[in-house]
DNA sequence: ATTGACGACTTCCCTATATAATTGTACAAT
DNA sequence: ATTGTACAATTATATAGGGAAGTCGTCAAT
């Protein structure tokens, strides 16, 4: 108790005083000082209690707010914000730490051809069906191991000078850490499940109809043209999501 | 190209001109007159352009940078920043929205009642084999349809006065929503894929082997305590996870 | 009892200014 | 060639304060 009302901005840290006072209102809520629901001490307050000027202090809530521990009401107050399943956000972290070592990880060609676009695919990459596209499959190793299969559709357009570039940030390598030149402006993503074919089996050397995930982009170009559609299939054992809702000392 | 140009900020509007400015270079990048790599005017410079001070500026790239679509370097300049798939965050607001409506969802109570703790339980909440929880299964449905199954065991401890609340809030209604009193502090949250058995099969209305996801919880209370620990299953087909990179005007 | 005006308090937005920290360059000294 | 120094440009942090806008209670007028 009496530490957490002792706790004070140290000047002579390299800390900076906002990311002080961040991390004590943090401690203070995590250790239930605040409950959800409670009242923070108002701005004003703050800034006395800690020797802070105003805009610091509204720094520091700023960063609470949009790190979803608290929610400020013009008028009214700060308030402590309750656990709230929606606030979970999941991302690709993990499944991305295991291809960034590179030297644990491969990628295999398995195929890549020039294909008339079927009408699904037409559909995907806004082409016409029967256009022309590249038909990309790989397969990512971790560890010896295959563990990624990913087919991937790329439009095939000699006028589009941008393809050169794509086949190089399709590359997989860019894909992950994200080429500079990419000319790609943004991605859809979405995660699905599906349950393993005897092609996609054999492949990830595991059974058929083992539950697997299934990570589905679309990437556009700065013309908001799709230029690539594809999708990773990854069995349930290699891979899980996770997140942390609340307050984290 | 004149009309980002002429863009400047509107003092009469209610949006604040952070926001605006916030605004307009997002649109500018995503036009792309700034490409990834490319070096946006230095903050100075963005003062005179749109003739607001220096921390308005400087809390437009703070805002621009934790969207993740520039990066800051000190004493270099502030750069956009290319496609990365690691950038990509799924959160479960598609799967409560379905929830949120409560005149087209509604929850049944399939079970609940005490039981000794296995071995497997007894690790995820920290607790002796053999302790006491409660045991609960809930259906939810949604326009008069299965979609979620949930399991969950709660711990039960009457010395503990939570667990009266806790109740409540597991009570999903307060799940979601996100009850104020809780006292509930942090949760952990994963998601898992499956294959339904013969009895979620029937539960959920839909075929055994069915690929599914499985969303698995564990909440802890402020002496960082487990609480409850349970998961979701919810059919494959009633569920996707989505989300988007890149920069959008 | 209801309404309306006022004031106290709060968060929100913005300006103006100053100092520190980091990086890169140019140039002189070694 | 390498090193060190000085300088300019940049972002990062912080101070001090003012006005706008929302909320709530008080108190007088109706």
């Amino acid at each position: 108790m009496t530490d957490d009302l002792l706790s004070a901005i140290d000047r002579d840290s390299y800390e900076p005083a906002y990311a002080q006072l961040v991390r004590i209102l943090t401690r203070q809520i995590a250790a239930g000082l605040f409950r959800p629901g409670d009242l923070l001490p108002s701005e004003a307050q703050l800034c006395d209690r800690y020797g802070v000027s105003p805009m610091t202090v509204r720094r520091v809530i700023n960063i609470l707010a949009d790190q979803g521990v608290v929610i400020a009401k013009q008028g009214r107050g700060t308030f402590v914000k309750p656990l709230e399943l929606g606030t979970a956000t999941f991302d690709l972290g993990t499944l991305l730490q295991l291809l960034k070592e590179e030297s644990n990880s491969k990628v295999k060609f398995l195929e890549a051809r020039i294909t008339p676009a079927t009408k699904r695919t037409a559909g995907k990459l806004a082409i016409t069906s029967g256009d022309r596209t590249v038909f990309i499959r790989r397969l990512i190793y971790h560890n010896e191991q295959p563990v990624l299969l990913h087919r991937e559709h790329v439009i095939y357009d000699p006028s589009r000078p941008i393809i050169e570039a794509e086949m190089e940030v399709t590359a997989l390598r860019g894909l992950f850490s994200g080429g500079s030149k990419s000319g790609l402006k943004r991605g859809e993503l979405a995660i699905d499940v599906t349950v393993l074919t005897a092609e996609e089996a054999i492949l990830l050397q595991t059974s058929v109809g083992a539950p697997a995930f299934r990570l589905e982009h679309i990437f556009c170009d700065y013309d908001d043209r799709p230029v690539s559609w594809g999708w990773f299939i990854c069995a349930g054992e290699h891979l899980r999501f996770t997140a942390s809702i609340g307050v984290y000392e």
